[in-house]
DNA sequence: CGCGACGTTGATTTGCCTCAACGATTGTGG
DNA sequence: CCACAATCGTTGAGGCAAATCAACGTCGCG
């Protein structure tokens, strides 16, 4: 148990490591703050009207962030596979009520952190600061990029391109749930899997 | 002319103020750093193959920033009016080139903060890292609500959205540059303006 | 004044959705 | 360990939201 929770925050810690150096005091201190959490399949550790209060990094499993709209279809915002982080991002830096679902897709280790220790450990260790700052800035290129995408291409292309970034993920989640990420139907994706989409030339 | 300046910088000082707390020393050390950009109508401070040096924040009038895809079609990711901050993204954090144009709409005043100056300003007076990565992420939690509506919503209700939420920006920037944001061709967004589309009920 | 940029309107087309029905696979309780 | 249900993916037919195309009005500007 110990072992196995020690090869957890080894992974996480590394992680840290590709952006800021902590001593060994402040990875100790940082380490204190997390809880190791384990999901099952399908469950949720976010759901609507609830204020999310952790911050979660994947260690093993995937996860999905989707929203559930007025007609009740679902909208996948976000994939989490190993090593990257899963929330509902506003509800988090805002603490205020959800509207996504967070969702185990497998059987699913994480690495929580809360909001208020958050909050401490960038005041205890500034480093802190700058590490949120540059992954957070990251991820706003990634998302930035996707809107382009979504604006400009077609579903097929969507498809092909996220085939080609990531072969990875199109192969551990659901197909509805990467149709609802893609922005199409999962009739259409099936389609387009299967080549049955009348082309021109 | 100097009277001027002072205006400008007042302005993004108070709006640096709402975030962090300078001292009067860190305040004068912030403005050496920065530099105004007088940019007219149609004029672009950003354009693709070309390394985006600056972040800019609008003074007064109006920014957008936009993508030319392979059929020579515009799509906007940002506008920027007065107190909002623009650039190109992934070309500025990367120091990569650029795949964006940022034009003006109209006549602006621009504050302008150099990519190395910004590292040297975050390693100098850290509490910039903090500034930096709280509008970094509230500029993600907006940009994944705006990702949400592209996906759940019709060209219709986003239309709607976007004159409830922002009626002044509406009233700025011309109708193709609002069509392409929204992610919907000039003509339909003219038929919706003119309540030109035949609904049922 | 005349040209080019911008917006409007209607006719037509199309990419993708919806609906419906049917396989395949997974999981579960008897 | 099998039966059976539920979930997930596939396929085709038909429909609709929004794009495209085309033509014209209008405004601002050189």
């Amino acid at each position: 148990m110990q072992n196995e929770h020690t090869e957890v925050y080894d992974t996480l810690k590394k992680y840290i490591a590709r952006h800021i150096q902590l001593t060994e005091e402040e990875e100790r201190y940082f380490v204190s703050l997390l809880r190791i959490t384990m999901v099952k399949k399908k469950q949720c550790i976010v759901q609507p009207d609830f204020i999310c209060r952790y911050r979660s990094y994947v260690f093993s499993g995937s996860m999905r962030a989707y929203l559930i709209d007025s007609n009740a279809q679902e909208h996948t915002i976000a994939f989490a596979i190993d090593d990257w982080w899963i929330t509902d991002y506003t509800s988090y830096i805002f603490q205020q009520p959800a509207t996504l679902f967070v969702e185990a897709l497998e059987e699913t280790v994480l690495v929580q952190l809360d909001y208020n220790a958050e909050q401490l450990l960038m005041e205890t260790v500034p480093k802190f600061e700058r590490f949120f700052r540059i992954i957070t800035q990251r991820s706003f290129a990634f998302l930035q990029q996707r809107m382009l995408s979504n604006l400009s291409m077609t579903a097929e292309q969507r498809y092909e391109l996220f085939m080609n970034k990531y072969p990875q993920i199109s192969q551990r989640v659901p197909q509805y749930a990467l149709a609802s990420y893609l922005g199409m139907s999962t009739e259409y994706l099936s389609k387009l899997r299967n080549n049955r989409i009348s082309k021109k030339s």
